[in-house]
DNA sequence: ATAAAATGTCAGTCAGTACAGACTTTCCTA
DNA sequence: TAGGAAAGTCTGTACTGACTGACATTTTAT
């Protein structure tokens, strides 16, 4: 195990430093806070990262937001409506709770990172497609109340982000038991009011 | 006209302190780019205002989103499910698009101003409280489909929160009839999966 | 036209911060 | 237990950024 201490401290400083850009953004945080949090000295940062830049962009490379994303309708789907907005629901949450820090890095980071957006804008973008295409499906096959299948697959994916953030930012977080009720009654409202 | 050239300064100093910090964060601005944005020197925004510090306070004070908040219940309900969701929505939309920049900040701010995050979320609770205490008379009403009153309230904040989060943050933001259009149909989805 | 107010200029202080080099110490392993 | 890898320490550099003071210039009201 030679080389396996080296990655672990690496991993200890890349996790630091994913804490502490979360909380207080890039520029609100030196490079020293990151070492000293992940228990190393400021060289020894230096020594596994080029510079406080490389730091951040091995971090964003330790997520795989995007990439999971995908996988989300990978899942069998039933054409059973409330079934599948539960799964979709449900998968969706534990792909944005696991990235929750790398998320709040996104929302805080400014001009570093330029096309950091973009990229984590891509894979959600095609998650609405997909859900866009099942509703017009759904629709097709006259399971779906009449409505604009794009602006439905709007509604609920900036419902669920919506209560994403509000899971990781509001100052009493949800309990986990709560998050899931609210997740379950608002699948059946939206069944409910999807359902012809 | 004598103090009035020194407070229109002031101002133009506090709407380029906006608009940075909102984009890139409190520690992403430095005083002599929020300056040069004003069209003054660095000197001219030490003079107006005692620090750094004291100017993001100034601009945060500029805001009244927590206060408008709670205006939104003073509009007259109708007790009419739709025409009261069309209304609540509304509202909240004005108020939030008008103070977007605000709220940018706010989640982008860090460690400096502590109290922020506590002073931004206090009058959305209210709210959400007087959307619950509605569904409650509304289902004593009968006019309400059974269901979790304060869970009902709290995913039709969040999803409009949501969607005036993505409002505000995607490359390519709403247009405001492609916005209108999704505010009137998710109103329309509440409705019909609320209606008994 | 003039005084007062507002702004600009410029030089400078001071603290913080990213990062480097030289050297020592600790830790693991063969 | 010796030797190399990893980490620590200490010192230093170069730069940035918040903020100040002294003085010059421009703007505005009378």
């Amino acid at each position: 195990m030679v080389s396996s201490r080296k990655q672990m401290t690496s991993e200890k400083i890349i996790d630091a430093a994913i804490e502490l850009f979360s909380r207080n953004g890039y520029e609100g945080v030196t490079t020293e806070e990151i070492a000293a949090e992940a228990g190393f000295s400021e060289k020894t940062l230096f020594r596994h990262f080029k510079s406080k830049q490389n730091l951040l962009e091995q971090a964003i490379d330790r997520y795989h937001y995007a990439d999971e994303m995908r996988a989300i309708f990978d899942n069998k789907l039933s054409w059973n409506l409330e079934e599948d907005l539960s799964l979709i629901s449900e998968n969706y949450h534990r792909i944005m709770y696991r990235n929750r820090k790398m998320l709040q890095i996104i929302m805080k980071v400014g001009k570093n990172l330029p096309g950091l957006h973009q990229y984590a804008h891509r894979h959600p973008q095609a998650l609405q497609e997909y859900l866009t295409d099942y509703f017009a499906e759904m629709k097709r096959q006259q399971k779906l109340f009449a409505a604009d299948e794009e602006k439905i697959a709007i509604m609920f994916l900036y419902m669920n982000f919506g209560l994403a953030q509000g899971r990781m930012n509001e100052s009493p977080a949800f309990s986990d038991n709560e998050f899931k009720e609210i997740l379950k009654e608002s699948v059946a409202l939206f069944t409910r009011g999807l359902t012809p």
